[in-house]
DNA sequence: TATGAATGAGAATTCATTCAT
DNA sequence: GATGAATGAATTCTCATTCAT
């Protein structure tokens, strides 16, 4: 009632924004090409307040990281083997110039800070072994771990195809155009019991 | 009679030089994460040098590229399609701390030039093309195109995923342990005629 | 409740010391002979502020030319004839190793850029048209315009000279003792209608 | 006879190639902003010869103002008043895009070399000297002097706007268009006696 | 809470100069 | 005598960060 009409004064509404800014464009553009006043600018408020929420620029990165990685969790619980080609064109289509920001491309961006590169690489890990469960065999076989490492593989390696812009018809597959082909990927690396 | 023990001067030589140290920094940690000193050092020559030879950073990144499709172009000349994973495994098999530059990562890396970006997308598409071609399909047919180009994507997601380290068993599959889940995934992606 | 004793923190006043600074600076030693630090460190404050008010360099010191410009023609609005020489003297009377910046000196320093050029060509150009207009003769004849672009030259050179310091008595002639044989030059080119 | 046919192998020629090409390129650009690179290249020699020929930049600076004074008071040796304005329209009308080097212009460049700056006003002093005594007066007379010294000035001012350039008529004027302005100019400055 | 001013470190690039052939 | 390779210092510019209001 006290705020004034057009400012913002909401701290958490601030933050959020500011940290859903920098997830689209650390994703877009990797860690080091983007600047803390780009985000800043683009999210339409001063650029010092990264420095109030987030510490510093890797204390940003850091937080994209976690918030990627819980909602990655979030939506990718407990697939079924059957689904998981879906999951994957999920994740794909949603890549484009104007969408927003995907978790999965923030994985492959390093910031060089080693606790942030630590959590990356730990949701990689714990991604693929999760897959290579969903498959029914033993989950410390390493066939079937280095199978599911390469069905991972070749969904980011999908997502930053498409982020790369100029592929087509990759570029512009929908979800239903992705899923078909994911579906004889999927089983072929990783046919389950 | 030979060279002269302490100090080098060779142009030529040192120029290969550079360029082999940069064709791995840009591909290990991308174009704005590397510094012209980190690559100067790293040759043991005088950052000035980078200017003389390539002009700019920008140049510099664009002959890194330039080699590297060269160097692509060579190696994968007419593969027909019952060997394609073994090219991807080779490809993937060399990616490690201390090895050569991978040709694949540089694609992957973009430096903001819009000529040098120009160039990987060229790669990238023409890449797939002959993926698509050597199916034996109408070069034409989207569905062919879309699945080769998902092979190119597999691909590159396995080459960077054992760049970020930390992914046993992936991380140091050999050639030989890469290519048996490829061959199942090149066939159930691009059936042949 | 008033202003801080040890920093200043006032943009605008930060931002007319450094064109001051700069004024006098490029004015002395021309545009490739200053560094932007030395201007930073003359007037105080950090060398990154220039790029912030002033964009670049070329930016900095478009933004002298421009100031010069304006007080030049504020001071010489409409001089008649029989006053030139006043302004002349007035103009050349202040060049001295501490006094204010001259702005008929920044006149005479090029930057290279193509557009601070056409500035100050333009300037030069008016200033001569000025003051063949101001002889009543027609503003389009050849001999006068000529004659009165002899009598900008002088009075540059007079500045110059003096700038370059060693030339006594012309260094330290005050505004009077410049004005007499300003008044012959004039007359002699300018002889009025 | 030995000397090859295509190669010049004359180290005098060679140092007065690298001398004429340096004097216009500091008359015309200034002492910073020029680079030895440029000079060489467009001497069509190697960089490192003018280190060999000249010890350094400012040496090479020094031989340029040396040649220029001794060129200088070649041609004007003894000059009569009543042909000074002749000698000054002389060397303003040699002023040109394509043209050879000014030793006027010269004197009004810096290399913030001291002993050059002296050798400078040196020039620049004996030289309203030798103009004073030409009209017959006391040459300790402070106010011929003065006046002398602005005769000089307006020729310096002279040249320098015809090098600055888009200045017409003053630009393209011809000796004789100059000289008779400046007959004017030189007799209400220095009426002899 | 938010803003804009100010700073210092580091980046790319330029350039005079020295070295080896 | 001449050339091209190599170097180190300096310059402009960018950017994360801190400070004052």
């Amino acid at each position: 009632m006290t705020a004034p009409p057009g400012r913002r004064r909401d701290s958490a509404k601030t933050r959020a924004l500011l940290l859903q800014t920098a997830r689209r464009r650390f994703a877009r553009d990797g860690y080091s090409a983007t600047t803390l006043r780009d985000i800043a600018d683009e999210a339409g408020v001063n650029v010092a307040l990264i420095g109030r929420y987030f510490e510093s620029k890797e204390g940003l990165f850091e937080a994209c990281l976690t918030a990627a990685v819980d909602e990655l969790r979030r939506e990718t619980g407990e697939v079924p083997l059957a689904e998981v080609h879906l999951v994957i064109a999920d994740q794909a289509a949603r890549i484009g110039p104007e969408g927003p920001p995907s978790q999965l491309l923030l994985l492959l961006r390093s910031s060089g800070d080693e606790r942030a590169d630590e959590i990356r690489r730990g949701v990689l890990r714990t991604s693929a072994e999760r897959l290579a469960a969903a498959t029914g065999n033993s989950p410390a076989d390493p066939g079937t771990l280095l199978r599911a490492q390469m069905v991972l593989a070749a969904s980011l390696g999908i997502v930053l195809l498409r982020s790369v812009g100029a592929m087509e018809p990759l570029q512009s597959a929908d979800r239903d155009a992705l899923a078909a082909p994911l579906r004889d990927l999927v089983a072929a690396l990783l046919p389950g019991r």
